[in-house]
DNA sequence: ACTCAACGATACAGATCTGTATCGCATACC
DNA sequence: GGTATGCGATACAGATCTGTATCGTTGAGT
């Protein structure tokens, strides 16, 4: 192996046994063991096993929200769409057979402290997700963006976490059909291409309340 | 401390611990230390750290179902607005300042293979708290009492999951925004008192497809 | 081709973990 | 009151954990 491809061997390996067997459980010297290096080689790398875990959840955090960007990017052009084209992509990823709940979720399971540099990380993930609701729930031109992708999100949160235990993507696309139900009732500004009117916007109801 | 009481002693002091800081990272000693008692008496009454599990989890399940079991029967008598109370009494859970997070859900993010007995344990009681929301759903008589259930626990799960990030009640609030919005659209039989009409029930649509 | 840093292998330190063994004491029951 | 069981305390066994130290070797860059 080329010592420039070990930092992510070592980063893959990693997260797929904290992904099966979770971050306390997984000792060094079963990493060490399965991606074939010395433990010499890891402590080189990663000063402690909680760097590690870091450097895994910030690797895992960027590639799978760009694989979920793309998923989505490719899976529709309208934003409204892309909103629900991400349970498609969440689908996808509960469905793997690997799927043991949501590495994030996981890791401030085992982390509670607010202060941990784990639990931190877990939460700033779950921000950069939420961040991308909002993003696209902006461009689906909702008045409520944020309160909308807060929707998207819990409903997200629900299903992966059902998922978990019932290890069926039925969850998600129970989630999804809630989120269509839900968001046809959200106010939305007239799309683009019907002329501007003079008139303003209606405010927004509280949202969820229907 | 009487005899009597060590078992529940230990038990109580294993769950908030477990709470605290997750069960592996919760060693014998420290479990001891905090009860209070010898080593000895802990393997007397447990036989390993994994019996001690098992039983804290079912000393929890029991407890905790009987406590949401009561708070909603307080809160109303109407079988819908019972349904809704659910959200008020996850509120409160999660507004403790000692909320972690679910403990079952935690529970099963540290075993994760589906043979686990811990991993059983969680989902036992997660099968138990949906056969609660459906026993409600039956008889505030929707048509779909179990789809009806299942909504109502996904988002019971959607607003635990976030609120253990977020560490506020504010994710409990929306769920239950979200579950009135999606209940007010499921079809229900007529009540009792209306007098019985000869009509039959129309058929369901698919829940949650608006 | 030479040099130096990185790698593999392994032994080891020191801490911690679960679970057991031993002993003296207290308490409940007969 | 005697006896047997439970409890506290502690030492210990054996395994495992993270992280370090040592040393020979390999490979990449100049």
């Amino acid at each position: 192996m080329r010592r420039s491809e070990i930092r992510g061997h070592l980063l893959d390996t990693a997260l797929r046994l904290f992904n099966l067997h979770g971050y306390q459980a997984t000792g060094i010297d079963l990493l060490i063991a399965e991606a074939g290096v010395a433990k010499t080689t890891l402590y080189r790398h990663f000063e402690t096993k909680e760097e590690l875990i870091l450097a895994a959840l910030g690797r895992r955090d960027e590639e799978s929200r760009a694989k979920m960007r793309i998923f989505v990017e490719q899976r529709a052009d309208d934003p409204y769409e892309r909103l629900l084209a991400t349970f498609d992509f969440l689908e996808a990823s509960v469905r793997d057979k690997q799927f043991r709940g949501c590495i994030f979720m996981s890791a401030a399971g085992e982390h509670k402290e607010a202060v941990d540099p784990v639990f931190r990380a877990a939460l700033m993930h779950k921000r950069l997700v939420l961040a991308y609701f909002e993003e696209l729930a902006h461009a689906a031109r909702f008045a409520e963006p944020k309160c909308v992708a807060e929707t998207i999100n819990l409903l997200h949160e629900g299903a992966t976490a059902v998922a978990q235990m019932t290890r069926t993507g039925e969850p998600v696309r129970q989630s999804k059909r809630m989120a269509e139900n839900l968001l046809a009732q959200e106010v939305r500004a007239p799309s683009e291409p019907q002329g501007r009117s003079a008139g303003t916007v209606p405010h927004a109801k509280t949202s969820n309340a229907g």
